[in-house]
DNA sequence: TACGTCAACAGGTGCT
DNA sequence: AGCACCTGTTGACGTA
């Protein structure tokens, strides 16, 4: 049913914004499942060709090529982030004029600082962390251990299979062994990890199999990493929605104004009959309580207006 | 030290 | 049964 071929990025459009390549021309289709529904494919038509890179080009992007990093209308945060990864600068305290969702708040606070990730490659973190342009030699990483001058991420996907069969091999001792030598490690992705992720996720906000195999590849991150983070990423942007409808419902001076059709005026019907059975539209944000693929149909296009609201 | 974030985990559900 | 999903929680970590 998917015919997949290698997914490279191609061109930036007039905004920056990455766009997917033209060598991609199968759609890209992704497998959903709902409570209410048996199957549904999420279908995202592709770009147009251009100048193909690689993500892995992205990802091990040298410092002469800082300005050309990619920048994005749905996360000029990450785009801030990435240059300044790129540029070795700590970036806590910096301003994003463009950024005004709480991913950046986070982020802000939160792991993306120089600084930050120097104290927590201080601190030892799991092979996730390596394998893309991390910020060296601040973070103890696979390319760090690793023994030759280049980086070798091929040792560090690896590190993270054997840390996947690690916890597969927990799980096969005994209680008791669990919970003596169960100190639970919490990987921290970089950067540009996080990035790929993240714009992904604005693509599409479900994988396939062997599209999550593919990122998983190209982040030199596991398969199981991805997915938990796609979930986690899907329930954090739920969670969000929810607060946020919670706050503009509780708002008493914030009186929603509601569109109501008239239905009948001075005892005259005011609708076609078939309009009663064919209700408009539901909004997007409860639509894609069930058609989750909607909210980011074209996200080049209008991805802003879909999705900014998510995050 | 309290709090927030986030990757990982656990439990439940639906589908094939 | 196996898989992926959703939802809530846990534990590590950074910050104020």
């Amino acid at each position: 049913m998917l015919k997949r071929r290698p997914v490279v990025l191609s061109s930036l459009d007039e905004c920056g914004l990455l766009q997917l390549s033209g060598t991609v021309q199968s759609w890209g289709c992704e497998k959903h499942t709902t409570k209410s529904s048996k199957e549904n494919f999420q279908r995202l038509p592709m770009a147009q060709s251009g100048t193909s890179f690689s993500i892995h080009d992205i990802l091990t992007r040298g410092r002469d090529t800082r300005d050309t990093f990619p920048v994005t209308r749905e996360f000029p945060q990450l785009c801030v982030l990435a240059r300044s990864e790129l540029q070795r600068e700590p970036l806590a305290n910096k301003a994003c004029p463009d950024a005004t969702d709480s991913d950046y708040t986070e982020q802000q606070n939160g792991d993306t600082s120089g600084e930050v990730q120097n104290s927590r490659g201080k601190r030892g973190i799991l092979p996730s962390h390596c394998g893309v342009d991390e910020a060296l030699p601040y973070s103890q990483s696979c390319e760090e251990e690793s023994t030759s001058g280049e980086p070798d991420y091929v040792e560090c996907h690896q590190a993270n299979e054997k840390e996947e069969e690690r916890r597969k091999l927990e799980g096969c001792g005994s209680s008791d062994q669990m919970k003596s030598s169960k100190k639970r490690s919490r990987a921290a992705f970089s950067h540009a990890q996080v990035y790929e992720l993240e714009r992904r996720f604005s693509l599409q906000r479900y994988l396939s199999g062997p599209e999550r195999a593919d990122l998983a590849v190209a982040l030199k991150l596991t398969e199981t990493q991805v997915k938990i983070w796609f979930q986690n990423r899907r329930y954090k942007t739920k969670r969000r929605q929810m607060a946020a409808e919670l706050a503009a419902s509780s708002t008493p001076t914030m009186a929603k104004k509601v569109a109501v059709k008239i239905l009948v005026r001075n005892d005259q019907r005011q609708y076609r009959s078939e309009e009663l059975s064919n209700p408009p539209l539901m909004p997007l944000y409860q639509a894609y309580q069930y058609c989750p693929y909607v909210y980011c149909f074209q996200p080049w296009l209008s991805n802003t207006a879909l999705c900014s609201g998510l995050h």
